[in-house]
RNA sequence: GGGCCUGUAGCUUAGCAUGGUGGAGCACUCGGCUGAUAACCGAGAGGUCCCCGGUUCGAAUCCGGGCUGGCCCA
């Protein structure tokens, strides 16, 4: 039995029902019971990382992956979908020392690692928590109760499997490179965990002294002073043009060396009243010029060093990456930068490297040992000022790194690391790359492709706590060992089984060398928690423990991420995998866009301009949400979010509840019986605007479904929403009105019912992976088949109730209805009031096919008493004809002529224009010469005629006749009243099908007595449930109103029966 | 500085591969409808199609250069 619904559409109240309902009922599990012989599906759930609260963003995301598990489920496929969790890592650490007011290492270390570990795990597991209950009320079903967590210990476990592998083939290696460091964090990290934002630092020229030349300098500049004490020599460009220029101040000579197009600038920016060119040089000339360290008396390890073998130490040196800057002579540290390492290496300079982890300058800094290097940039200056080289001094704002989680400016170290050789692999990964499906395209064949040709070697040791240990045990005599296995440290000391895998206690554990038999030692360093989640595929599947899973789903047939994954996840997964398997561990990836505020910044909590999902939810719903983040615009782009587009999305469902509100109203009135009044049973009865929704209904269904194949999904939702809208709400709901008002069994009108009924059913059916709440409460009404409606299988389009005939007359039609109210407005007299006549002048033959098929319709719809045609070619008397220019049309001939030709269009006669053109000689003398106009080349219209009001439409022109005559005004007066009563039947609250005695009282000042109502007392008495019905004065019972219509006083009373 | 993407009405967008007077929805104003009714329908107003050049009879669309915003990198 469907059930009559009286409520207004309030997803807050029914959401969480259903919620509750699908817990209650094991929805989700017997869905997937259902399907668990269907074709396997692996997805996964790139792991979000638990720091606490979701944001739109991971809701978009969520609800994404969502939309797609839930769609294919209902196309019978046996989805893995595990939620998983990003536990380890920086981040959390970061926050727990905050929240333990920690300020560095030594804090912890103080603190015992043990207990921060375990404040770290607690951390990680109460967001997941958290976030498990947020993602839950949006609606998203995944294995909640089971995800993946990269703290355990099967997990670590893969994650060293997939190191040893990686050392197997030789693909791992130790190795002395400049990084970017974080001074507080103390810790190497990855370029993926550097953010850029502007930063005002020192900008200054210095001159390096020539040696053995006087007053000769090589000018350089530094935005880093404090790099000056570790600078080993400087750059030039080999093509570059350089010059010596003699300048003066205060008349004194100085000569300088810079890039010949800078030397003005530079002149200019050392206050030098004079400059002249001395010489010209290649830069390639200028390699071996010597200099004289600036701090060459501060820094003793300089002098120390001159002592050795280092023929470049001090001496100009060629650089590719050297640019026309400020001098275009770059000073080279090649300790603290990744470019100067690399010359440092051609020309066999150490990486002196003079800073600590923290930051803080060495014993070989020294006069600034111990010291923070940052601190020490205004003393270098005024050192540098002292001795009179500096140049110039000032402020420069430019985008400098900073650590990405306690936002403290990074550094450049000379360090030993770990490194995953990516580079070896690169070939192999672009090929993969081509192999993927990326949607959309770009995303992977430009954008991903790019970023893995410029990939380097990848850093995966970190110097921290709460991450995986690297499974590296290394002995005094040199020999190391790569444990891949847990059972590989059964033989050694301090393990137990299932003990914590993390530090400090996997520390404890040593092992025998296998070379000399002494005891080794775990290296302290943890894994890049990038490279948690990099091994997720295999790692959830928990191989290389669990073989038969792996077998069985492996790889993963799609993932969605946003577009900050390119350098992220879609490159983690790709590495480690190719390292691991030679192969892409994805088969299809959508790559998705940003949720940003509506000026297209970032949301964060601290510019005070984040939207969370929670406070959207309360107020519109979590079906709105969903439709807004889904209709709105493409996956990929990024989002600009709009209170208004929540808003437009709740309109649309309330839209779609009020159609079932309206809906079940009748048919609950009626006991109608859907398994009774199948399509089958009825299909003898359906009118044509009933075949034409149905046909309507199939072309949203296909196109929904065809869309979301390509992964439009804003292009398939946005055709189901137009159906909702156009086709049902706004059209078909309002012809069908009178037929539900039919009293008793009709076939007529259960054949609406049927198609009402189809509708809402297969709109639930599209619209469940995108809002399944409503979804489902529609769905249990109507049908209640299966436990839920996500066990039902997807629709299948039903291409023979397809009719390109119907919608293109009912197009027509539509047009027609349409351009008659425009009309009726134009006249001011509107719809219950009938027309005597409209007239349609046709250009096709559709309009009269369309009349055909729907003239009782479209007569109801416009309140006309006849509707005239006139097909094409025949003209309407009393019509004039006009004439237009086409420009289209005379373009392509005419070329730059083509406006001439249409001002003499203009000028024609309409008549015998349109005389000519048929037989083919429309002329025009064009320059004195005679051309031929085509059909394509003009228009005709057609103007107003002076008694009638006229509208175009699609096919034609309508016009209107509004000649009011005594019928026609009773019939008028007739509609008034009856829309009166209905009010006053609803001012008294009364049920749709009771009944009423009514009471008419007419002053006559307009009527002339009121037999000229007698005709309408039937149809008066029909529309508004009156068994009884008289004229004259009101009963002391009734409940009594005055109106004013049309000039005339009515008095209705009504009372229920 | 580089790579990828983006820019159309106050807001959100369609159109762009294949050039021919730019379509919607929201919001706004006016009007209509009235047993889906805190809904619905119609009309109006609102556009330097980011800018500058080029190709063309004709450019939102094609080409070149710039700018904006996003992501990523240096």
């Amino acid at each position: 039995m469907i059930e009559q619904v009286n409520t207004k559409y309030d997803p807050n109240l029914f959401e969480p029902e259903i919620q509750q309902y699908w817990k209650d009922n094991k929805a989700y599990e017997l869905t997937k019971e259902k399907n668990q012989d269907g074709p396997n599906f692996y997805f996964i759930d790139g792991p979000p990382y638990t720091s606490g609260a979701i944001h739109l963003g991971t809701a978009w995301n969520k609800i994404l992956k969502d939309l797609y598990i839930r769609y294919w489920r209902m196309q019978g496929y046996n989805i893995r979908d595990q939620a998983g969790y990003d536990m380890h890592g920086l981040p959390i650490e970061v926050k727990v020392e905050k929240a333990l007011n920690f300020s560095n290492k030594q804090d912890i270390e103080k603190h015992g690692i043990d207990n921060f570990v375990k404040t770290c795990r607690e951390f990680a597991l109460s967001s997941e928590k958290v976030m498990t209950e947020q993602f839950k009320q949006l609606g998203v079903w995944l294995d909640w109760d089971n995800p993946y967590r990269t703290l355990e210990n099967y997990y670590i476990e893969s994650a060293w499997w997939t190191i040893k592998r990686a050392h197997d083939r030789k693909l791992i290696t130790q190795a002395q490179r400049v990084l970017t460091w974080c001074p507080r964090c103390e810790t190497a990290l990855a370029e993926a965990e550097v953010e850029y934002w502007d930063e005002t630092d020192a900008s200054i020229y210095v001159k390096f002294k020539v040696k053995n030349r006087e007053d000769h300098f090589i000018v350089i500049w530094t935005t880093t002073p404090w790099t000056l004490p570790a600078d080993l020599c400087v750059a030039v460009h080999p093509d570059f043009s350089y010059v010596l220029m003699e300048v003066i101040k205060n008349g004194e000579k100085e000569y300088l060396y810079v890039a010949e197009d800078l030397a003005e600038e530079v002149a200019k920016e050392g206050r030098y009243q004079e400059m002249k060119i001395i010489e010209k040089f290649e830069g390639i000339d200028l390699e071996g010029l010597e200099y004289e360290q600036p701090l060459l008396d501060e820094v003793p390890w300089h002098s120390a060093a001159e002592q050795k073998e280092l023929y470049w130490l001090h001496k100009t040196v060629l650089a590719e990456y050297v640019t026309l800057e400020k001098t275009g002579i770059v000073h080279t540290a090649p300790g603290h930068g990744p470019d100067d390492f690399e010359t440092g290496v051609e020309y066999q300079l150490p990486p002196f490297c003079p800073v600590d982890e923290a930051g803080k300058f060495t014993k070989d800094g020294g006069k600034w040992a111990g010291r923070f290097t940052k601190n020490c940039d205004s003393e270098i200056m005024d050192l540098l000022a002292a001795k009179g080289t500096l140049l110039q001094s000032g402020d420069i704002t430019h985008r400098y790194g900073h650590c990405w989680r306690c936002k403290t400016p990074i550094t450049y170290r000379t360090t030993t690391q770990w490194f995953l050789k990516v580079t070896e692999m690169k070939e192999k990964m672009l090929e993969e790359i081509l192999k993927t499906d990326w949607y959309p395209d770009w995303a992977g064949r430009t954008r991903q492709y790019k970023w893995v040709e410029n990939t380097r070697d990848w850093c995966i040791s970190r110097q921290r706590y709460w991450g995986i240990p690297m499974p590296i045990w290394a002995c005094g005599c040199g020999e190391k060992q790569v444990v891949g296995y847990l059972d590989e440290l059964e033989k050694g000391k301090n393990y137990t089984k299932d003990m914590d895998l993390h530090r400090p206690w996997i520390d404890k554990v040593t092992l025998e060398c296998g070379k000399c038999g002494g005891e080794m030692t775990r290296i302290p360093d943890v894994l890049d928690v990038w490279f948690d989640s990099a091994i997720c595929s295999w790692a959830q599947l928990k191989y290389p423990q669990e073989k038969e899973e792996f077998e069985k789903w492996w790889p993963c047939g799609w993932i969605t991420e946003a577009h900050d994954q390119t350098r992220g996840w879609f490159y983690s997964q790709l590495g480690a995998s190719v390292i691991a398997f030679d192969k892409i561990p994805y088969e299809k990836v959508l790559m998705h866009g940003f949720a940003l505020d509506k000026e297209y910044r970032k949301m964060s909590k601290s510019d005070g301009n984040a939207t969370s999902p929670h406070e959207i939810i309360e107020k519109y719903g979590v079906d709105s949400l969903r439709f807004y983040l889904l209709v709105a615009n493409s996956p990929w782009e990024d989002l600009p979010f709009s209170w208004d587009g929540v808003k437009n999305g709740n309109r649309t469902l309330n839209i779609l509840w009020n159609i079932y509100r309206f809906s079940t109203t009748y048919m609950a009135l009626d006991e109608f019986d859907p398994e009774k009044w199948t399509y089958r049973e009825l299909e003898n009865d359906f009118r044509a605007e009933d075949r034409w929704l149905y046909s309507r209904l199939e072309k949203a269904k296909s196109t929904s479904k065809l869309e979301l194949e390509k992964f439009n999904v804003h292009k398939s939702l946005r055709a189901i929403e137009h159906f909702i809208l156009e086709d049902l709400s706004r059209w078909y709901v309002r012809l069908v009105r009178d037929r539900t008002w039919v009293e008793g069994e009709s076939r007529d009108k259960l054949a609406a019912f049927r198609v009402l009924y189809d509708a809402l059913l297969e709109i639930s059916l599209l619209l469940s992976p995108f809002t399944p709440h409503i979804a489902e409460k529609i769905y249990k009404n109507l049908s209640g088949k299966f436990i839920t409606i996500a066990m039902e299988n997807c629709v299948t389009v039903a291409d023979e109730r397809r009719s390109d005939e119907l919608e293109v007359r009912m197009k027509a039609i539509r047009s027609m209805v349409e351009a008659i109210l425009n009309a009726r407005q134009q006249a001011q007299v509107n719809v219950r009031w009938p027309l005597r006549k409209v007239v349609a002048v046709s250009s096709t033959t559709v309009s009269k096919k369309a009349l055909e098929t729907y003239g009782e319709l479209m007569k109801e719809q416009i309140n006309a008493i006849t509707i005239e045609l006139v097909e094409p070619g025949e003209t309407w008397e009393g019509v004039k004809l006009t004439i237009e220019p086409v420009m289209a049309g005379l373009g392509p001939t005419f070329k730059r002529e083509a406006v001439k030709v249409a001002n003499l269009i203009k000028e024609m006669n309409p008549t015998e224009a349109m005389n000519d053109l048929e037989k083919g000689h429309l002329n025009v003398m064009l320059n004195g010469v005679q051309v031929n106009l085509t059909k394509e080349m003009v228009q005709f219209g057609q103007a107003l005629p002076e008694e009638v009001i006229s509208a175009d439409y699609s096919d034609g022109v309508i016009y209107i006749d509004t000649v009011m005559t005594p019928e026609l005004q009773a019939m008028g007066f007739a509609r008034e009243l009856i829309r009166r009563i209905q009010e006053m039947r609803k001012e008294m609250d009364l049920a749709v099908e009771d009944y009423i005695s009514t009471r008419v009282l007419i002053k006559f000042d307009v009527i002339e007595g009121e037999n000229v109502l007698a005709p309408e007392v039937e149809n008066i008495k029909y529309n508004t449930r009156s068994k009884k019905f008289g004229f004259g004065p009101m009963e002391d019972d009734d409940f009594a109103k005055e109106w004013e219509i049309a000039g005339e006083k009515f008095t209705i009373g009504i009372k229920r029966l």
